[in-house]
RNA sequence: GGAGGAGUUCCCGAGUGGCCAAAGGGGGCAGACUGUAAAUCUGUUGCGUUUCGCUUCGGUGGUUCGAAUCCACCCUCCUCCA
């Protein structure tokens, strides 16, 4: 049986941070954040990093990792998270893992690993200009011959997923399908008992999002923002990608003034949470916890607590 | 007061007699997701008993076999001249 682990879940803004947090007092746990964008340092504000105070002492990992102008990975995500959270296993403390990057969670949660990538090698690249020339459909096309099954689910639009399919058959000269299925057959990483926080009206959700990119703006997003341009990072590189800033880098860079970004973060977050319910609804396993208009965190506490001491941790 | 221009489906915006329930984009809704994932991609988006019917393109009338498209008047907005 693999170990025991917490996992708290749920769309931006819905509370995470202070869950963790809190039942990591109670239960002497440690925090492992699952978030794609913490991990990068100067990146604090409009990554909604949990402040000194949020901690509340509780030791916090997998945040200020890397530095913005590095390329991450999930691949790289699962090596230092997972050392980490057998890290805090073996000096006998509760892992609780935190954060809204679904795809980092159940990479995790898997044990799932990754097919080769050489950075080095310049086949992305090319690749990627042989989409821009060919186009999807000759690619997808020619990953048929090698990998029919991948070739069938891809949609001719799917750079990203057509390019890196090509890219494990030529490197790897197995196909992704193979690599997938194999890799679906590893035994989980850690038994985990997943929390999923959520809202019963959407509209709340909205509410809180809001709320926080005004206070992301009250407490300097945009300085942060160009604090990060005067460094002269590369504004393609992943971490400018985040919500936040690369719509403030653009007010900035004098396109619209920052209020009007602002409005754009909001909207924006709204789809991004979307999009993270849609993934974490895939897991029928999880505990859904729900806010009401009012959000009741001793309620939510407590529902954590029975529900941990249910499943045994 | 005079001269022009504009009012299109939730928004922007194409469309200037039939092929138009109306391009495209945005937004909404739903979904996908195995080394960029806060990224990327897909489907859908007037109503209904759904190979067909109904309602819609500022309003009201009219021309026509047929109108978002033409005509008249009216309403609203914008620009310019007074």
């Amino acid at each position: 049986m693999p170990p025991p682990i917490l996992v708290i879940t749920g769309p931006t803004a819905s509370g995470k941070t202070a869950l963790a947090a809190a039942l990591a007092k109670r239960r002497n746990g440690e925090v492992v954040s699952a978030d794609s964008m913490q991990i990068y340092r100067r990146m604090d504000i409009g990554t909604a990093k949990p402040t000194r105070e949020e901690m509340g002492g509780i030791p916090h990992h997998m945040i200020d990792v890397a530095e913005p102008e590095e390329n991450f990975s999930v691949a790289r995500y699962v090596e230092m998270a997972a050392a980490c959270i057998d890290d805090i296993l073996s000096r006998g403390k509760l892992p609780i893992l935190a954060g809204g990057t679904g795809l980092y969670v159940d990479s995790l949660l898997s044990g799932r690993t990754f097919a080769a990538f050489d950075a080095q090698s310049g086949l992305r690249e090319e690749l990627e200009g042989r989409y821009r020339l060919q186009g999807g459909q000759a690619l997808l096309e020619e990953l048929a011959q090698a990998d029919p099954e991948t070739a069938a689910r891809l949609h001719p639009n799917d750079a990203k997923r057509i390019i890196r399919a090509l890219e494990v058959w030529l490197t790897t000269g197995q196909t992704i399908a193979q690599h997938n299925q194999q890799t679906r057959a590893l035994p989980p990483r850690y038994h985990a008992l997943t929390l999923t926080l959520d809202f019963h009206r959407r509209e709340d959700m909205w509410a809180r999002i809001d709320r926080r990119v005004d206070q992301m703006m009250a407490a300097g997003l945009a300085q942060e923002v160009d604090a990060l341009l005067q460094s002269g990072i590369p504004e393609t590189c992943t971490a400018m990608q985040a919500i936040g800033y690369k719509e403030m880098a653009a007010a900035l860079r004098g396109r619209g003034d920052i209020w009007a970004a602002a409005e754009e973060i909001k909207l924006r977050s709204r789809q991004y949470a979307k999009r993270q319910r849609t993934w974490f609804h895939r897991n029928r396993n999880a505990k859904v916890l729900l806010w009401g208009a009012v959000p009741d965190f001793e309620g939510v506490l407590q529902a954590s607590t029975e529900n941990m001491e249910e499943f045994g941790i």
